[in-house]
RNA sequence: CGAGGUGUAGCGCAGUUUGGUAGCGCACUUGCUUUGGGAGCAAGGGGCCGCAGGUUCGAAUCCUGUCACCUCGACCA
């Protein structure tokens, strides 16, 4: 026997640290907060990467790569972006055993080099614009950390671009924006909200930040994605200028963006279940397990091996388990690591020149007939993912409530966890008397607004916008 | 940083109250039988009891210190 995940409606918290370890997608190492991703982790990392960066791609943008450390004097520059980054950076003090003349923090973010390298590089009008993307990892040295979720060093993706006019740069922050959506919806089935943060949550030297807020299974929100609109402000700060067409100087105008594997908690929390993960077709390392049964009888690892060979030549991503383990245990093996589709192969099944298909998500059997299984197991995968995305959209729908005072706001939080749609005046005072009384932060401004009433929830007053407000990762 | 919890075999734990030289389940190895929802029998291997001091004839157990991890909170784009 194997010992059980706990259940997510028993301890949440448990049943996510047991899903990431019994899926074996971390290990704990001696320091905190810095954790080995396992092969399956870093393939499913992989595949996002290799998803985002084609699209990053299709965008017109290039990757580089930046140093990891970045001189004390350097992160000073931009006063608001030192002032949101240095409680938690990580600072090298020696080499080897002398001690540096200027100490170098381990980079949180990247802004402060792109923006030292663009002032190098950009002269010219016509140096513009310039569309970077660098894949790394960066350190934040938080209090409290939790797999995927938050970590000391965790890998992401920052792009960095610089514009001529702040139109361009504007235009390019909700193309990132909509980029992430579109990432998030059609390749990771969870379902976004896009949104404005208010100045209060957005990103430290940002003119604005947006966002996409995603609903966790037990109600929370998780960002998944950010992209900012800087302004000419970091270029201000660094001494950015160009020559414009007019033969004027002017400071250019920036963005930036990123996803981080924070994202593959989020994964975990939007799909998975009692019985593990539940990853969705299209990033899954593994789309599907064929699990031969009754192999020792002649012919079935055969048949397995040649079905095997047919759906990887489909561009399928197989595997086949002929280990010795008993049928059982790989059914439950590979449920707990989520993969969307278990493929049964046995003496029965030859007989009648098919295949039984069992899909991780509701477990719903089928037979597929041998000669055209590649077709078959590809529809099966799609209805898969299209299942993943509806039941996220489902639960995103029945968690989220709209209320029109706080009082209405904690009554439904008392039964509840979700998102609480209410509006707002606008008010920062408004927005921590929230946190205060009702527990909720401001998740974002979503772009798609609807009337929930006249006046802001909080103080009375006529209300500027409807906020999504929850409890955050 | 605050509160709580845990460190004993790869994993999960018992043993600590009342000190006597380490045990259970799973996993692992070998063999045979099994195989359509976490197989059975048999025989094996594996631990300076987180680390450092102290008390004692004797410490997993008592004392002091220390480190790490987990949960909740505070903090956090």
């Amino acid at each position: 026997m194997v010992e059980q995940i706990t259940s997510m409606d028993a301890d949440f918290a448990q049943w996510y640290t047991d899903v990431v370890k019994k899926a074996e997608l971390v290990d704990y190492t001696g320091v905190k907060g810095c954790l080995v991703l396992r092969p399956y982790a870093y393939a499913l990392w992989e595949n996002i990467q290799r998803a985002l960066d084609n699209m990053f791609k299709q965008t017109g943008h290039e990757n580089v790569y930046m140093p990891m450390f970045i001189p004390e004097s350097l992160l000073l520059k931009e006063k608001e972006h030192v002032e949101g980054f240095a409680p938690e950076v990580a600072w090298v003090t020696h080499g080897g055993d002398e001690k540096l003349a200027e100490r170098l923090c381990v980079r949180p973010t990247s802004e402060t080099l792109f923006c030292e390298h663009y002032a190098h590089i950009v002269h010219s009008w016509r140096d513009l614009p310039k569309l970077y993307n660098q894949w790394c990892s960066v350190v934040r040295w938080e209090k409290s950390t939790r797999p995927f979720l938050r970590h000391r060093e965790f890998l992401w993706q920052e792009g960095h671009t610089i514009h001529a006019t702040a139109e361009q740069a504007q235009e390019e922050t909700m193309r990132m924006l909509g980029v992430y959506a579109d990432f998030a919806e059609n390749w990771l089935a969870m379902p976004v909200i896009k949104g404005r943060k208010t100045d209060k949550e957005k990103f430290a030297g940002a003119q604005a930040t947006y966002t996409i807020e995603c609903m966790m299974h037990d109600g929370k929100a998780l960002q998944s994605g950010t992209s900012h609109y800087f302004g000419d402000g970091f270029a201000r700060a660094f001494n950015i200028q160009f020559a414009d067409k007019d033969n004027t100087l002017k400071n250019p105008f920036q963005t930036s963006w990123g996803v981080s594997t924070r994202i593959i908690g989020g994964i975990i929390m939007t799909h998975g279940d009692d019985s593990g993960l539940v990853l969705p077709p299209m990033i899954a390392p593994v789309q599907v397990v064929i699990i031969p049964v009754s192999m020792h009888k002649p012919g079935v690892l055969d048949a397995a091996a040649a079905l095997q060979d047919r759906l990887i030549k489909a561009g399928l991503r197989v595997k086949t388990d002929d280990s010795d383990n008993s049928p059982g245990w790989k059914f439950a093996e590979y449920e707990m690591k989520g993969v969307p589709l278990r493929v049964e192969i046995g003496p029965r099944d030859i007989e009648n020149g098919q295949c039984v298909a069992v899909r991780r998500l509701g477990g719903e059997k089928s037979t597929v007939p041998l000669e055209n299984a590649e077709a078959g197991i590809r529809e099966i995968l799609e209805l898969e993912q299209a299942a993943l995305l509806a039941s996220a959209r489902e639960n995103l729908k029945k968690r989220t409530f709209d209320a029109h005072s706080i009082e209405d706001i904690k009554s439904i939080l008392k039964d509840n966890s979700g998102f609480i749609r209410a509006m707002w005046c606008g008010d920062e005072a408004c927005e921590v008397a929230l946190k205060e009384q009702a527990g909720v932060s401001s998740r974002c401004i979503p772009f798609e607004q609807e009337h929930v009433g006249d006046t802001c929830v909080c103080c009375g007053k006529p209300a500027k916008h409807m906020v999504v407000w929850g409890v955050a990762y």
